[in-house]
RNA sequence: UCCGGGUUGGGGUAAUGGCUAUCCUUCAGGCUUGUGGAGCCUGAGACGCGGGUUCGAUUCUCGCACCCGGACCCA
């Protein structure tokens, strides 16, 4: 047997089966918002990504060289290729711009807990609105789509932050801070010792006073307390535009989901305005689950008309984890509405029902195999078959067939004729 | 890329430098020419791959692969 690949997995029926569900479960909810469906190609040219993220990149992506000499790589991100399609197509969509996705993504890293090399994400995005509704409509739906998957507020919590908060700080200790370098600090403060989080905040520019300060005022409580703080436009404008926002998750019915919580930074340059990790408030898994944000800047980034954009990248593999933590992950065992027993020389009639029943709607299956009776009843068993219908040699003399019911085990006899024209037959009907 | 722990039938396991590799489960068939989820019987099915040490390696050793977890990274 060849060794399978690493980080890829496979994926057998009662394992896709709640995967299936929870899948089905987040686009229904981003569907009643009005998010669209959008199919995208696996394979982008690798320089998409070397725009977005340097060189580096390309060591944590499958990239080769196709037979026409093109440099490709297995997407790693849905964000690049739904940039293009906005911008392609700009003065043709209207606005906003709501689109939805669920398929899988490669990165070539080292496999962990919740982490694989081809893993599935559901991003939803709004393109076209920088309205702090817009941000609470995204993280309603992702509210939304948890409860839905069975979760509540004592399972996850959504950490929001405000990426304009922490550089509206930063600015004002010094203009020529590394806003970057301090916000990645900030993002690893949890992990690393206090010593090194100072280090790195004095490396990207702020004294140990100011870092002091600054660490403080990141740990408040409420927005109001640092409004009192606050100096310049842009610092106070982003603390009331995060004020709006958490006022319009009320309105959409899921503040209580919302925690203030500005040292969630998420690791990347592109988020302008609000960040949020959703966490598994049981503590299970330690690392963020998923998250998301507002990327104002991106789509212009990429060519196009300045548009303000929003979204959620759901990562299936840590959502499951969460779901299994909570008890809730889907448990779909296999299920059959009927399956049509034959003994002896019965298949004609037997075919005759088999075929109804699916046209109208049930899962039915037959003997294909050619079994003996025992053994066709114990795969009946063994799927999960609700009701057995039995048409035997011996029935079909009086035109009759057998009706069973499998989880009472009891069974009577059925004109053939009733059964022909039941939609849906069950034993009780005819007990 | 680095660190730690793993790998024995489909799943879960035991033991062993040498005899037909243990047990549970599963699967197939039978006891039962028309009754499954109970029982009994029979059968199928494994030492991750490669090198080294050895008369002999599943066992000791080295390398690789894959799995689990962690670091880095997390777009």
């Amino acid at each position: 047997m060849d060794d399978p690949i690493k980080g890829f997995r496979d994926f057998y029926p009662d394992e896709m089966g709640p995967r299936r569900a929870v899948i089905d479960t987040i686009e229904a909810v981003s569907r009643r918002y009005g998010y669209r469906e959008i199919g995208t190609p696996a394979l982008e040219p690798t320089q998409l990504y070397i725009d977005k993220s340097g060189e580096e990149i390309v060591e944590e992506l499958y990239s080769f060289t196709d037979q026409g000499g093109r440099e490709l790589a297995l997407t790693p991100e849905l964000t690049p290729t739904v940039a293009r399609m906005v911008v392609a197509k700009q003065q043709a969509l209207s606005k906003p711009i709501k689109w939805r996705s669920t398929r899988p993504f490669w990165r070539y890293e080292e496999p962990q807990q919740g982490r694989f090399r081809e893993f599935y994400q559901t991003n939803v995005d709004c393109f076209g609105s920088a309205e702090p509704m817009a941000d609470a409509e995204i993280l309603a739906l992702t509210a939304n789509s948890l409860t839905a998957l069975g979760l509540d507020r004592e399972s996850f919590e959504f950490r929001i932050s405000h990426r304009d908060i922490l550089g509206g700080l930063l600015e004002s200790f010094d203009a020529d801070v590394d806003v970057g370098g301090a916000i990645r600090a900030v993002d690893k403060r949890e992990k690393i010792d206090l010593a090194t989080y100072y280090e790195l905040l004095e490396d990207s520019g702020l004294t140990t006073e100011q870092a002091s300060t600054f660490d403080e005022l990141l740990a408040v409580e409420s927005l109001d307390e640092l409004l009192e703080y606050a100096e310049g436009d842009r610092l106070r404008s982003a603390i009331t535009n995060l004020q709006d926002v958490f006022a319009n998750a009320e309105e959409l019915g899921v503040r209580q989901y919302c925690s203030l919580s500005l040292d969630t930074a998420r690791g990347l340059d592109y988020y302008t305005g609000t960040v949020f990790e959703c966490f598994d408030s049981t503590g299970s898994v330690s690392r963020a689950v998923f998250g998301g944000g507002r990327y104002d800047e991106l789509i212009e980034g990429y060519g196009g008309q300045p548009t303000p954009a929003v979204g959620v990248a759901f990562g299936h593999a840590t959502l499951a984890l969460l779901l299994d933590n909570a008890g809730v992950l889907p448990d779909e065992s296999l299920q059959t509405d009927y399956y049509v027993l034959t003994v002896g020389e019965t298949r004609a009639v037997a075919t005759e029902i088999v075929q109804s029943l699916r046209k109208n709607g049930h899962v039915v299956e037959t003997d294909i195999a050619d079994r003996s009776f025992g053994s066709q009843m114990g795969y009946a068993d063994s799927i999960g078959a609700e009701t057995v219908i039995i048409v035997g040699e011996r029935d079909l003399e009086n035109d009759e067939v057998t009706i069973k019911a499998m989880d009472s085990g009891e069974q009577t006899t059925v004109p053939l004729a009733a059964i022909r024209e039941d939609t849906s037959p069950t034993y009780d009907d005819y007990a």
